[in-house]
DNA sequence: TTGTTTACTTACTTACAAGTAAGTAACTTT
DNA sequence: AAAGTTACTTACTTGTAAGTAAGTAAACAA
């Protein structure tokens, strides 16, 4: 039964958007499951071995994701890389880059890897998105693309740890007004 | 000796800002300061009480920072902000919002009421401060001065978290690009 | 049919976390 | 001089965390 192997990650990746990598336990993934914690043990021998699985599993889907978005028009596409991150909101979520960045340093170096590469990862395709809808003037923006996707990212990112303390408009608040920046082609004064 | 509650909380507020609320433990004040955990517990009865603390000393000292800069024209208030920003990045440290709102789901309520105060009072000195140099066309964005505010904190916020993993060069990258936004009358396209 | 692998459980260990009760030395007030 | 009060320490409790060694029942393979 490779079930119980997903559903551990699944569940993994639930608590750490809602409690954090460090503040999760066992406990909590084997409670619901109705299995014992060596039964995690047994399927990832550590916490940083689950950690690293759920980040691997994040990384394809993503990668499955933007493949699919890729014949769409370039603000299409970051509009649906809004959408996941609008499914997350609602869920009362954050994003993974969101929950493990603060704890980064409490981290062994193969988790550590892995979120740098998830992060890469992310920011290049954003950059990439970019860049092609400026040259066919579906985005308006000064400066690098790479730079400019991680202005684009940190919003979204920090959009959702926000929502939480400030409230759920908040969200919408900040992701209404970055995607309207960058499809205006003038600002007004 | 009031020294050792200042210490304990200087202590406190830098564990927090390195490795998150969460994962900080006594032993990680006590040992430095050569100090029994229980002389923490003497000053603070729990963690949450010492959290309180940490955030409330972090608003007096953003209170009486913006106190000192009201008499500057918005752009060189707002580049004041940034330069608080500016420090803990080069200390290695994110803002106390970026390490605790992913947290947020697990501190009793007290705690979170706190985080609540401490954003909004972020938020609304912000708000004010871009109405104001948008009337005096130092600052040229479209919409809300507060929306608009949320999204200036929310990069402030995500620079310092996507700096450790993305690298030290991230921070300048953000910010940069964010202030020539605000202070450029018009984009070229 | 015997042996091996899979997918766990049982039953523990070690470590460390927050928190507390009771004591104490030094200083302060009456 | 006696009685607090302040600022701790000593010594402990309780709870929970990650992790492990050894066992087992069922499926599968030789």
């Amino acid at each position: 039964m490779q079930d119980t192997k997903e559903r551990i990650i699944g569940l993994a990746d639930q608590l750490i958007k809602t409690k954090g990598f460090n503040a999760f336990s066992y406990k909590d993934i084997s409670d619901p499951l109705e299995i014992k914690n060596a039964a995690i043990h047994y399927y990832f021998p550590t916490k940083t071995d689950l950690g690293v699985a759920v980040i691997d599993t994040e990384i394809e889907r993503f990668k499955s994701h933007t493949a699919k978005w890729s014949n769409m028009p370039e603000d299409k596409q970051l509009k649906q890389l809004f959408e996941t991150f609008s499914r997350k909101h609602k869920e009362g979520l954050v994003c993974l880059m969101g929950t493990l960045s603060p704890d980064y340093k409490t981290f062994p170096e193969p988790l550590q890897e892995k979120v740098a590469a998830m992060s890469a990862a992310f920011a290049e395709w954003t950059a990439q998105c970019l860049e092609n809808g400026r040259k066919k003037a579906i985005f308006f923006f000064d400066g690098d693309p790479y730079d400019r996707a991680l202005l684009v990212l940190s919003n979204l990112l920090a959009s959702l740890l926000m929502s939480r303390v400030m409230g759920v408009r908040t969200f919408g608040k900040i992701t209404g007004q970055l995607f309207k920046d960058l499809t205006t082609a003038h600002k007004q004064e």
